[in-house]
DNA sequence: TAACAAATGTTAGTCAATAACACTTGGAGG
DNA sequence: CCTCCAAGTGTTATTGACTAACATTTGTTA
């Protein structure tokens, strides 16, 4: 049994991930051209040169082929991090921030283009939404984690109302056009939450 | 052109009302013996007695069958009434909880069970949170009427945190099977919100 | 009671998703 | 280098949600 602990990097698996990547490509060309609903998912397997099976074998639905790669850890990570006698939704606030930077420094652009797609397809954002439902727990779990004695209601609310600041912020900053800066619409969100 | 404040009361209309009401009793009760996935329209429609193009004539998905009677005229209501001087937060609390009773008095147990179906079935949790996207702005309006002053963002944030508090509430009353109070519930939930 | 319209049924589709089975091809051991 | 296994893919068939077209039944209303 091998460790394993980064991926292969043999010829097969970089076959792959090149149709990986080539389905999601032509998938976000398809639906950016004709909408996502007049999109089909055999479309887009012809698109990338592969049979519908390939695509569901790559992608466990159509939803899925949209979805940003999980930022999960790397937040989770930051929230742990934060000093432990901060307050609960400082804490959140930091860590979301942190983790915004990173990601809207090197993809701004593609981010827009993804979060309005998003947005706009309800199908789309009910599965965001489902996600969240998940992150919302990993939250809370880490803000227990760092504070023990805290309040289990406590945590999950506050670990709820910073995903829809965060969302609220996005949901701004798209209406935007990308105009204002979404760090700074994500600092305002947290700030009227603060009261 | 008839005015027609109030639905007809024909023959013809009380049938189609029981036909709906029929509809939603055997689903319901279909997916709560046998879950919501094992569970096909044709099934639920079979055994209403009815076609499932019926079905579809009364819902328009199979999640619909599931839905509460949309209490959001109630609540908008209720935020309006607020007095003007009141926090923006404070307003929702309060606005949510008295409809919150109303509701709550007359279902409980009925709330209960399908709450928990609801919040069990990503499919139906999906569907909710796509609904509260509307709620969410909706509140926001009521909200801004009241105080036309008042920041945008921060408005749209609290009424998102206020949904996110009562979802939680929710969640924490399922996992307790109703052994808890609703209401206080959310209670807690607001004042954890509030810091 | 005749005529209209609302409600339902029948039938035939589309599309997402899954399953079963056959085929191609990269990779590991001899 | 060759062989064999398994990963990856293709083909085909099927289920289930949902839609469209058209026919049929059944209140309503004049």
């Amino acid at each position: 049994m091998k460790p394993s602990p980064n991926p292969p990097t043999g010829l097969r698996a970089r076959k792959k991930a090149q149709v990986r990547r080539t389905i999601q490509e032509q998938a976000l060309r398809l639906f950016l051209s004709k909408g996502y609903e007049n999109t089909t998912v055999e479309e887009i397997a012809a698109a990338a040169g592969v049979s519908h099976m390939t695509f569901f074998r790559h992608f466990p639905t159509k939803e899925a082929v949209v979805e940003t790669d999980d930022y999960d850890p790397m937040i989770i990570q930051l929230i742990e991090r934060r000093p432990p006698d901060e307050d609960a939704l400082t804490a959140l606030h930091r860590a979301l921030i942190q983790g915004l930077e990173a990601v809207y420094a090197g993809d701004k652009d593609a981010l827009l283009v993804r979060t309005r797609l998003i947005l706009t397809t309800p199908a789309l954002r009910a599965r965001v939404w489902e996600n969240q439902y998940a992150t919302e727990r990993l939250f809370a779990e880490a803000l227990a984690a760092r504070q023990p004695e805290a309040d289990a209601l406590r945590i999950r609310v506050l670990s709820a109302a910073a995903l829809a600041a965060l969302n609220t912020a996005l949901a701004l900053w798209v209406d935007s056009q990308g105009a204002e800066d979404l760090p700074p619409l994500v600092d305002r969100a947290f700030r009227a939450l603060r009261d």
